[in-house]
RNA sequence: GGCCCCAUCGUCUAGCGGCCUAGGACGCUGGCCUCUCACGCCGGAAACACGGGUUCGAAACCCGUUGGGGCCA
């Protein structure tokens, strides 16, 4: 036997180091895209046997809530994406809080300083705003002029005297830069084009660009994968790392997702945080099946090798994904989030779960729906939740179906078939079969329903419509063999008989 | 406004110069399955944004236009 340790470090040493990560900012719930970009980090590593980093990116402390940190990171955890170092786990490269690495971006700041690669800006917020505005009004692009670049001495202590405090900037010199993004090939930008940029703001906390650079450097973050919002921010991200020194990450930038109207998903378009989905009924699986889709596509596969990316296949599990995920098969251009898919791969992932399993991530719905689940038989709920799964796509509309077998007081809307001497015909002898039955199975209930048939020689709407209507009050829901056995000989010879009387009512 | 990215059925996509009278999936729709809804099965409608090139040949390569998105904020 190895001792542990030992077997640790083989793995690691077998990984390539490939080192990625998440970093979300906690200003608000994880939104669906933000989870699609933690996946595709996820499934990246996983495939090439590397180490997933979750970091938290909290430096815009008027809008960061910890109660925001703590729902993302409970969201990323339903969704199944385990991370190996993270401000919960630790790691060898912590803290993995922003803000507490705020002396670190600091540090560096000063080195560019010293460097004279960065220097103190004591612009105005106001000044530049409206320098920014006037450029804008000139058709001009609002980029900073450098004006603080060639500060004398005396103007810079003559402010400091002022009390005014500098923001650091980091100096853009002219020239191209260039990289291979990943997914979308050569990337080719102008220095000329940015203007020296914020490093450091004047309270002292980094701009987003540079802790981000800071981080994935002293991190050993090998690759960046996120969203195509960040893809102007990596040029500037390039030139810092190459100002202090770092080895640049490889970048992977992933198109948007859009709603309906093909504007970014936003709050507008309903759902759109992990944690929504997660309360109206979906699982996990499915979501990340559905999010897997979303800019990725599956290989041909040989025996259908023209079905490729699409189709055959499209529902598979993690584990799966995994095994086929590439990242040159993500797609550059934007997706459309289309819950009515999501909807259907949700109802294949409830159709097939493990029956316990779904039950429990029921209860919560049967709550809702007004059950009091406490005092319910789970075995019997069991068979409850087998019904009803075959017609629901999200585990809420369990409400829709729950009163079938939770309420007695049924109202039947007899009429249509209170002239149908047939249909009366049918409850006498459904009932009559029912009292001779011992105990009602799924199995007696077939046979009960073909011994009706033939005695009564009567068919298909004809034969069980009268049956579902009398039972449920309704015209629509489970199969009938499966609401009989569930049901049961008391409660059905009750429904019976409250059926018959309300047909001798009209 | 400047810069950057993107562009195949309603939607997600396959396609990496001839296999394309463009394939699959969701959705929509017709039929079957001796109950409904659903599942399943069989069928249908539905797309290469436009204009120029390059080439014997273009959905695929190049340029432009248009449209959408992003960053600068």
């Amino acid at each position: 036997m190895l001792p542990e340790y030992f077997i640790v470090r083989y793995t690691k040493s077998m990984s390539n180091n490939i080192r990625v990560r998440f970093a979300p900012s906690p200003t608000g719930y994880l939104h669906i895209g933000n989870a699609r970009t933690a996946l595709f980090n996820y499934l990246f590593v996983k495939k090439n046997n590397g180490s997933f980093i979750l970091r938290i990116e909290d430096t815009d402390f008027v809008r960061v809530k910890k109660e925001y940190e703590e729902g993302i990171i409970a969201d990323i955890e339903w969704l199944g994406l385990d991370w190996d170092e993270g401000p919960d786990c630790g790691g060898s490269y912590g803290p993995y809080r922003q803000s507490e690495r705020l002396d670190i971006y600091k540090d560096y700041a000063d080195r560019l300083l010293k460097g004279g690669k960065a220097y103190k800006c004591f612009c105005s917020g106001d000044e530049l705003e409206r320098k920014r505005k006037e450029l804008l009004s000139k058709r001009l692009p609002p980029r900073y002029d450098g004006r603080c670049r060639n500060l004398s001495r005396e103007d810079a202590a003559n402010y400091k005297q002022n009390g005014i405090k500098p923001s650091i900037r980091f100096m853009v010199e002219d020239g191209t830069i260039e990289f291979d993004d990943m997914v979308r090939g050569k990337m080719t930008f102008k220095g000329s084009d940015m203007g020296d940029f914020v490093i450091l703001r004047s309270d002292g906390v980094s701009a987003y660009n540079f802790a981000a650079v800071v981080d994935d450097a002293l991190m050993k973050i090998t690759h960046v994968i996120r969203g195509e919002d960040h893809l102007s921010n990596t040029p500037r991200q390039i030139l810092l790392n190459q100002a202090m020194g770092f080895d640049s990450p490889r970048f992977a930038h992933l198109s948007m997702i859009l709603g309906p109207d093909k504007s970014r998903l936003s709050k507008r378009h309903g759902a759109e945080s992990v944690a929504e989905f997660r309360e109206e009924g979906y699982l996990p699986e499915a979501v990340i099946n559905y999010l897997s889709l979303l800019g990725w596509s599956n290989p041909p596969h040989p025996p259908f090798a023209k079905g490729g990316g699409g189709g055959i296949g499209e529902i598979m599990p993690l584990p799966d994904i995994i095994k086929n995920f590439s990242i040159e098969r993500v797609s550059k251009s934007p997706a459309v989030f289309d819950i009515k898919k999501l909807r259907w791969i949700n109802s294949a992932y409830i159709r097939n779960k493990d029956i316990a399993e779904l039950t429990e991530l029921s209860l919560p719905f049967f709550t809702k729906a007004g059950v009091r689940i406490e005092t319910v038989d789970r075995q019997w709920l069991h068979k409850v939740v087998d019904a009803i799964r075959g017609n629901i796509e999200t585990l809420s509309e369990i409400d829709k179906y729950a009163g079938i077998f939770f309420d007695d007081n049924i109202i039947h809307p007899i009429p249509p078939l209170a002239k149908d001497g047939e249909a009366v015909e049918v409850l006498k002898l459904l009932k009559e079969r029912v009292e001779a039955e011992e105990r009602i199975t799924e199995d007696t209930a077939d046979k009960i329903l073909s011994d009706i048939k033939e005695k009564i020689n009567l068919k298909g709407k004809k034969l069980m419509m009268p049956i579902r209507i009398a039972l449920t009050g309704r015209t629509d829901g489970p199969e009938l063999k499966k609401i009989i056995d569930v049901l049961g000989k008391e409660r059905i010879i009750k429904r019976i008989e409250s059926a018959q009387k309300s047909i001798a009512n009209t």
